[in-house]
DNA sequence: AACACGGGGTT
DNA sequence: AACCCAGTGTT
């Protein structure tokens, strides 16, 4: 386990939501908490870059405005609705999803973490992100953008933690009430200043407590987190 | 733990 | 020509 101080967690919080309040970018499943459309988003978003989203996002809630309307849609259709964004399993487990919500949820797209992940298309992140951007609900998210961000904050540049102990961490830094602001700024953050090519530390709000940070100003290397 | 799964943008 | 991308399901 990675242990965090209370002031550094509090420090760390305060900082990102901070940036983020005012670098946030303007995506459209922000404007939104319906569930459906917050999960086509999120299954869109699986290995797919948020440019490449955006239009289909709109395209998608367009041609299939609601669970039922989808649900109806044949597998030829969906797949031909989803080119070219890859993985073309997705349209057809998403189309399945909104079945199952007809048939065994009432129409509507389950609330608990164990009802999601039951569902094929939903695994750990895209549950999180259901359960904290749709129902505001206090769950932490572990995406390659969170991954990395955590692992140079906390751990340094060149560790290979198990994804357990970032979970734990992201979980442990999540403050209370503010998931859906905290895994949001995490996540961009990410994809805008703590990039995986030549991140951009100068702007970084986290820099004064980057475990990484001081190998990129070229000073000595500072102990690694405690175990 | 390792691998397959798409396709396009970036370096 | 690699690397990367709001991961998941299957060995």
């Amino acid at each position: 386990m990675v242990r965090v101080p209370a002031r550094r967690r509090r420090a760390f919080q305060r900082r990102l939501l901070a940036w983020y309040r005012r670098s946030r970018r303007d995506l459209p499943w922000r404007r939104t908490r319906n569930p459906y459309h917050v999960l086509v988003s999120e299954i869109m978003l699986q290995q797919t870059q948020v440019a490449r989203v955006v239009p289909k996002y709109r395209e998608w809630l367009t041609r299939y405005p609601s669970i039922e309307a989808l649900a109806r849609a044949g597998a030829r259709e969906v797949r031909e609705a989803w080119y070219p964004l890859g993985y073309n399993a997705r349209p057809l487990r998403l189309r399945d999803i909104a079945r199952a919500a007809l048939r065994r949820h009432r129409g509507r797209i389950p609330q608990t973490r164990e009802e999601l992940l039951a569902l094929k298309g939903i695994g750990p992140y895209t549950a999180g992100a259901v359960l904290s951007f749709a129902f505001g609900r206090d769950e932490p998210v572990l995406d390659t953008n969170v991954r990395r961000v955590l692992r140079r904050v906390f751990l340094g540049e060149a560790a290979r933690p198990a994804d357990r102990a970032l979970w734990d961490l992201a979980a442990a830094l999540l403050p209370r009430g503010r998931a859906y602001d905290f895994n949001q700024a995490l996540m961009d953050l990410g994809a805008t200043v703590c990039t995986a090519r030549r991140p951009g530390c100068r702007a970084c709000p986290l820099a004064r407590l980057c475990v990484s940070y001081p190998l990129a100003a070229g000073a000595a290397p500072q102990n690694p987190v405690t175990w």
